[in-house]
DNA sequence: TACACATTATTTTTT
DNA sequence: ATAATGTGTA
């Protein structure tokens, strides 16, 4: 028989090898992939659906596909289309689990009590909502951080679990042993605003799906996606788990359940927020009659980064093990290097990538990947004095800047009026005389009759419980909102936001401004305007934001990226920076307090998802003495920097500083010496006017007046101003008196 | 009510 | 060290 022109040659599946392949063809029944890092999960992923889509096993409306990031949804949208000869996909719910889950809940919301305009609340809103329902239920609000009771009533949503499941004793001591009362009560403060936070998305969806009077809904979506595809499995949490399940039973065309789980539980790194690796380690039990295919030949590293990844994850004791081998090149050792301080560190790191630069590298290419945000600092200023380019990712977002949370408190009252955190949050922005005392009044009051902010101001102004001005001022702002709310339907929306922006006084409170960043401020408001164009009408846009908290990244130029080991995570680079590789930072002391041997051992994935993002060359590295909380601190060298395989790292130490490891102790003489040069290095330096200042030389600056310096910081000087104190500027700014 | 000053925690990681 | 909070005074 010949062969018809099928699938079996289908361009998309060649080049794919034996086990990749298996994993996009075996597509009815359960299926786990264990993808290792760099093994082609991505490629796999996106051919599978092609495969689905071009066999004609489904519609693309059949089709569910989860991912972790909007980054990741947005790469699968695009990477599949482009293998189905480029049109793009229509019609498949395609998106991470919140996206997905907020769709299918705003059809349902009255299954749950709420309207299906219902509000997306962020976790800045998360905490005001609760420290207000703690100060009324007398919770002392600076012994338990409202944000660490999120974070708790959080956990319990990762896990699937409302108040009515828990018993009252499940919050421990938290909030006074209060804890499971005041998530209830949270719960019911949300329906009165018609709001849910993330983790209400999937939990309102999870209790629908599971009541038995919605069984025909179940059913129907069972019908409906009868493709089920998770990326980054190791990373769900036991909710999101639930609720694929009751997806996924019995969703195939005979009765299987077809749903095909992607991950790599050695890169499972968010357990701190309830992700459960647990899911993946139980995948078979779960969905029995499961397959289990293994990607393990590598496609990304050299030999010697491999090697180096393989040996640090090595010492974690639990996980499915895989072996990850590669055909390529050995390629360069590692380097290992420590060094004095954290600013040693970054003018090393500067140094190595200037000269990967002359080598004709892009900037594009080379990563430094830190365990925190704070961490960021030190490279920027370095880079910013040395002229490189570079882009921190994941650093504050265009959304949660203040002006622009402000500007969208006013939208989101406008669209919705029993928003009550929003309009808390603008009731007196710019100021009209609403303080405090007004705003307590009104809560209390709303809180009494379980009403909302907005009908609360209502009521009240119909009384003589407020004073005239205040009455007045409070009816007005409720005229304004009603009458931009009726605009809506009317008025193109990215008109009514300027209009409500300018009407309301807020543009104007910033153009009164003299605060230096204010400019900049009113720049982002008009990008915020400009931003909304994008979308159909107000709701859509304010949907977008409360799911995707980051704005498209123009202005294209190489550079550097900065970024958390976390945001890291499915991304690659040609070479990669690790830098702050020290017994506290990394691993860090919080997980392993908090966690034990599993906060460690999720410590060392981290370490391992840091290696594993490089191509070509990786550099370790770790300082002697690092700054924390504003003073000093010895570091001693992280215990993974021990676990690196001697045969593959090459071991880099400033003179004097020897060792790579605990095992090889810093030498006292030769720290001596370090500092020593450090003190050279920070006893003088030449300013843009081609002086050299010392410590102790006289100077003079044109608005501070005559100082003398009392340290040096690169070209950052300390001076003592005869008159105004101590300053902080930069040595081009100053000149020497004779 | 608003501002100046003092005190305090903060540094994981994010949909 | 710094930012965000809370306290006291005008």
């Amino acid at each position: 028989m010949t062969k018809s022109p099928t699938m079996d040659d289908a361009p998309y599946l060649s080049g794919l090898n034996p086990a990749q392949r298996e994993a996009v063809e075996t597509i009815n029944d359960p299926v786990l992939v264990l993808a290792g890092a760099g093994t082609g999960k991505t490629r796999v992923l996106t051919t599978r659906l092609a495969h689905i889509l071009q066999t004609g096993h489904a519609f693309p409306g059949e089709i569910l596909a989860v991912t972790f990031t909007n980054k990741a949804a947005q790469e699968m949208k695009e990477r599949v289309s482009h293998l189905m000869g480029g049109a793009p996909v229509e019609g498949w719910w395609l998106g991470t689990f919140h996206a997905l889950a907020t769709r299918m809940l705003r059809r349902h919301a009255e299954l749950v009590g709420l309207g299906s305009n219902f509000t997306i609340i962020d976790p800045d809103d998360q905490a005001r909502l609760l420290k207000q329902l703690m100060e009324s239920a007398g919770i002392d609000h600076k012994k338990w951080a409202p944000r660490a009771m999120a974070a708790m009533i959080d956990r319990f949503k990762d896990r699937g679990r409302r108040p009515t499941d828990l018993s009252a004793d499940e919050g421990g001591e938290a909030a006074g042993g209060k804890l499971v009362a005041l998530y209830a009560q949270y719960q019911s403060r949300l329906k009165t605003l018609n709001a849910c936070d993330f983790g209400d998305l999937l939990l309102h969806m999870i209790t629908i799906l599971r009541d038995p009077q919605n069984a025909d809904l179940l059913a129907e979506y069972r019908r409906r996606f009868r493709y089920i595809l998770v990326d980054e499995y190791q990373d769900t949490n036991v909710a999101q788990y639930m609720w694929l399940r009751l997806l996924a039973q019995g969703n195939g065309r005979n009765g299987e359940n077809n749903i095909c789980c992607v991950g790599d539980d050695d890169q499972s790194i968010y357990g701190w927020r309830g992700a459960e690796v647990g899911n993946i380690l139980k995948f078979e039990t779960d969905f029995p009659g499961a397959k289990i295919i293994r990607l393990e030949e590598n496609y990304r590293s050299t030999a010697h980064i491999l090697s180096a990844a393989n040996g640090v994850i090595g010492h974690n004791a639990d996980r499915l093990g895989k072996n990850l081998f590669t055909d390529g090149d050995q390629g360069e050792k590692l380097i290992v290097r420590g060094l004095w301080d954290g600013e040693a560190e970054a003018r090393w790191i500067g140094e190595e990538i200037e000269q990967l630069q002359h080598r004709g590298w892009s900037l594009d290419r080379i990563a430094v990947l830190v365990r925190a945000g704070f961490q960021t600092r030190e490279f920027e200023e370095r880079f910013i004095q040395l002229g490189l380019a570079y882009k921190v990712i994941g650093g504050p977002r265009f959304y949660e800047r203040m002006e622009i949370r402000d500007a969208l408190a006013y939208l989101r009252v406008t669209a919705q009026p029993v928003d009550d955190l929003a309009l808390e949050r603008i009731i007196n922005l710019p100021r009209r005389g609403i303080g405090d005392a007004t705003v307590q009044t009104l809560y209390a009051y709303a809180r009494n009759k379980g009403i909302s902010l907005h009908s609360a101001i209502h009521e009240l102004c119909e009384t003589d419980e407020m004073r005239p001005k205040v009455r007045e001022t409070l009816l007005r702002l409720a005229g304004d909102f009603a009458r931009w709310r009726s605009l809506i339907p009317t008025m193109k929306h990215t008109e009514l936001a300027s209009m409500i922006l300018d009407e309301s006084g807020y543009s104007a409170m910033w153009q009164a401004s003299k605060d230096a960043d204010a400019p900049g401020r009113l720049e982002n408001l008009k990008e915020l305007v400009a931003a909304m164009d994008e979308f159909e009408s107000l709701p859509a846009f304010l949907e977008h934001i409360a799911l995707v908290m980051e704005s498209r990244d123009d202005q294209y130029q190489a550079s550097i990226s900065i970024m958390t080991l976390h945001g890291a995570k499915g991304l690659e680079f040609d070479a990669v920076f690790l830098p702050g590789w020290e017994e506290g930072l990394f691993p860090s002391q919080r997980s392993m307090d908090e966690n034990g041997l599993r906060g460690l051992e999720e410590e060392r994935r981290l370490a391992y998802v840091g290696i594993t993002r490089a191509r070509q060359r990786a550099f370790i590295s770790f300082a002697a003495n690092r700054r924390m909380y504003g003073n000093w601190i010895n570091a001693v060298p992280s215990r993974f920097v021990d676990e690196l395989p001697k045969d593959h790292i090459e071991t880099q130490s400033d003179s004097g500083l020897y060792g790579a490891g605990r095992s090889a102790h810093w030498d006292s003489s030769g720290v001596q010496a370090a500092q020593r040069r450090a003190d050279n290095h920070d006893r003088r330096t030449i300013n843009a006017h081609g002086e050299t200042l010392s410590r102790g030389d006289r100077v003079n600056h044109d608005k501070f007046g005559d100082g003398t310096i009392i340290h040096i910081d690169s070209h950052k000087l300390d001076i003592a101003f005869d008159r105004g104190g101590k300053k902080r500027v930069m040595d081009s700014f100053v000149s020497k008196i004779d």
